[in-house]
DNA sequence: ACGCGATTAGACTGATGAGTCTAGTTTAAA
DNA sequence: TTTAAACTAGACTCATCAGTCTAATCGCGT
């Protein structure tokens, strides 16, 4: 899940600091790099814009800044924390991440950010590249290890839990995540998430199961 | 695939628009509404300012135009045209449809369009639903009547037809194209999408299969 | 009290860009 | 040839916005 501060990696920096970097956060993520001003910013955060200046540098810096923090801060929490993997089966522990890693990338938030994201892969390399690295790749990489526990244990038959693990992701998001990200109508319902999520999870143990 | 051309529904409009939707294009799809001036786009199309604003009136209208236009000109080719159908197994019909599929999406035509619809999905819901109307959703419904073929002809299982296009569509995409959108490195390698490719199509069928 | 660094409001500069205006030119039909 | 509509170059207005500057104020340690 997404956190409500964003301010990872500056726990102890001035107060106007983190006003600006809050600020700057909502608007950013709401409106985009471009069609915000620094004076906006400014007003949310009640501090002049020198003293954002003087802290910044640059409208540039800001944003890196602001984005690169709300990569970091915005990794999936593990649904399976304090439970015992061995007393549960495969397909609890799928459909216990299927809800979790999904109602966590249609939070405003994550939506929000994947936008921005897409939006100047282009100008901003650095930023997709954050993004992939601290959001994606780690969660992947988590998940595949759990699946190694299920493929040793002789539940499911995998060859490269990584790319079952990726696979499993795109699953998940499906037609479903599309709408949210394009807010489209009609709106998904929750049973339409839900058959949605169950689907994928039948379909990933089907396809993994021993011939 | 995507058009060169995509001026759909002005194929006699005059030259100067023409020229005019020609260098939008260009433009709107490498920079975005917002980073591109309409001075760039009078002189891309070599034609004067004033010219443009009397054709199509504000940015606005000529981004809208512009956009919807290639909506609805990049809708997918059917890979299967001219191919019997009943010839053709269920996984050659997929493995087909995956490569071509996939080489659409990723085309820089395809990426730069999704980009921009994300982009402003917030500020112009009518692109968003233009867009799922006339890419993905179209895709989908003929996708799907294919996959009842194989049903009745009791090669797989399959509840709903729609949802199945729809899982598969998600899992050709799945991670390879993130990348492929977010440009991050390193780049896919066409043995790696290959390889994503193929794990798709024999997940789908395994999962489908009839138990 | 003194002094210093952080902060402030708000005026200012300079650049950019949407959209308008003007005065003149091309084109093509009548 | 006449005439009207399309087109042109480019100057112009007006608004926005990044970033700077100034002069004053605040808070705090000595």
């Amino acid at each position: 899940m997404v956190d409500k501060e964003c301010l990872s990696g500056m726990e102890n920096a001035s107060p106007k600091c983190k006003a600006i970097v809050r600020a700057a956060e909502k608007r950013f993520l709401k409106n985009g790099y471009q069609a915000t001003s620094m004076d906006e910013i400014a007003h949310d955060a009640d501090v002049s814009k020198q003293t954002i200046y003087s802290h910044f540098g640059s409208k540039d810096v800001l944003f890196s800044q602001v984005m690169t923090g709300i990569c970091h801060s915005a990794s999936p929490s593990c649904p399976l924390e304090g439970k015992d993997i061995d007393e549960l089966s495969l397909k609890s522990v799928l459909d216990l991440i299927a809800d979790s890693f999904f109602n966590m990338l249609i939070s405003p938030k994550s939506l929000a950010l994947f936008r921005i994201v897409v939006q100047d892969s282009a100008q901003n390399p650095d930023l997709a590249q954050t993004f992939m690295d601290t959001g994606p790749k780690m969660f992947v990489t988590s998940f595949a290890e759990m699946l190694m526990h299920y493929k040793n244990k002789g539940d499911i038959t995998i060859e490269s839990p990584t790319e079952a693990a990726m696979m499993f992701c795109a699953m998940l998001k499906g037609h479903v995540y599309m709408r949210f990200l394009l807010d489209t109508s009609p709106k998904p319902t929750q049973e339409e998430i839900q058959q949605h999520l169950d689907n994928a999870v039948t379909m990933f143990i089907k396809a993994h199961s021993n011939s």
